[in-house]
DNA sequence: TTAAACTTTCAAAGATTATTGAAAGTTTGA
DNA sequence: TCAAACTTTCAATAATCTTTGAAAGTTTAA
C-alpha cells in the first residue's frame, strides 16, 4: 500500500466511524486529516484535500473547536487561519471521554434518576419501572465514574489500568 | 410524575440515546419497552404501544435478537411469538460491550494496523502517518482489551473495578 | 391438504441530516 | 476610511437513513 492509498483509507475509515458514535462524517474526516498532517492546514487546503465546500468546512471546524479537539494556529505573516488537532492520542481520548460524559451521559443519568423516583403506587408495573430504571441509573452512573477515574489519571492511564485489572 | 408519563419519558429518552450510539430509534424503544414490561409482549402489543408498523417492528426485533438482547418466548397455547429482553443490566452491558467490540472496534483495529504498516519511504509525511496511526492503533487495542477484561469478570464487575482504581 | 394466523421482506415514501454556495459579516493593511 | 482577504451564516438542495404496508412466505391445527 502506498502513502496516498493509506492516507485515503485512514481518512475514510475514521470518517465512517464518526457517524457511528455521533459526530458527522466531515467532522471526523477533518480531524483525521489534521491528525496525520505534518503542519497546520488552512481552510483552503482542507476543502481541497477532502473535496468539501467552504461552508461545510467552516461549520465543522467550529464544532471541532467547541469540542476542544482542534485549535486555530496563528502563523506570522499569514492572513488566513490555520488549524491543528491535538496530536497525543491519550489526550485526545481524555477530551472525547470528558465531553461525551458531559454532553450525553450526565443528561441521561438525570432522566433515569427522575423516572426512577416516581411515587410507588403499589402496582406491579410501577414497581418494575422503578426497579429497572434504578438499576440502569446505577449502572450508568458507575460506568461514568469509572470512565472519568480512568481518564483522570495522567500519564499512561491505560497501561496502568490494565495492570490493575490483570489482578 | 405519573406512571404513564415516566414510562413515555424513559422510552423516548432511551430511543434517542440509541441513535447516538449506532442503533436506531425504533430498535432502542422496543428494547426499552420490553425492559420495563412485567411480561413478554407480542408483536401486536409492541406495535400498539409504540405506534410503529408491523414491518418496522419485525425488522427491529430481528436485529435485537441478532444482538442477543431480545429472545423469543414461546407461550403454551399461544400461536403468536412473544418477546422478552435481558433484564439484568450488567448482563446487558456485557452483551453490548462484546458485540460492539466485535462489530466495530475490531474492524477499525484491522484498518489501523494495515495503514500503520505501510512501507516507510523516508518522507516526513509517511513517517507522520505511520507514527500517528500506530499510536491510534495501540490506544484502540488497549481500550478494547481493557473493556473486555472489565466485562469478563462475572458478578459486580463495575464495583470491583472501581475499588481497584481508587488505588 | 387446506386455510387461518402469523411473520418476513422489500420497493416506495417519508423524515431526518448533511452539504452547498452565495450573500452578509469581519478583520487587516495601506 | 477603504477595499481586499478571509470567514461565517443560512435557505435551498441533496444524500442518507427510517418507516410503511401490502404481497409473499411460513407455520399450525384440524
Amino acid at each position: 500500500m502506498e502513502y496516498q492509498e493509506a492516507k485515503d483509507k485512514f481518512i475514510s475509515t475514521w470518517g465512517s466511524l464518526g457517524t457511528l458514535w455521533g459526530i458527522n462524517k466531515a467532522m471526523a474526516q477533518i480531524q483525521a486529516l489534521l491528525f496525520i498532517s505534518t503542519k497546520p492546514l488552512s481552510m483552503e487546503e482542507i476543502m481541497e484535500e477532502l473535496q468539501i465546500s467552504r461552508g461545510n468546512t467552516s461549520m465543522n471546524l467550529r464544532q471541532l473547536m467547541d469540542w476542544g479537539i482542534v485549535t486555530k494556529e496563528l502563523i506570522p505573516g499569514e492572513r488566513k487561519d490555520f488549524f491543528t488537532t491535538e496530536k497525543d492520542v491519550e489526550e485526545l481520548a481524555r477530551i472525547v471521554a470528558k465531553e461525551r460524559s458531559r454532553r450525553e451521559i450526565k443528561p441521561v443519568i438525570k432522566v433515569l434518576s427522575d423516572v426512577s423516583s416516581i411515587k410507588d403506587d403499589g402496582t406491579e408495573k410501577t414497581k418494575e419501572l422503578i426497579k429497572q430504571t434504578k438499576a440502569l441509573k446505577e449502572l450508568t452512573d458507575n460506568l461514568d465514574v469509572l470512565m472519568n477515574k480512568l481518564v483522570d489519571q495522567k500519564q499512561n492511564w491505560i497501561t496502568k489500568s490494565l495492570l490493575k485489572l490483570i489482578k
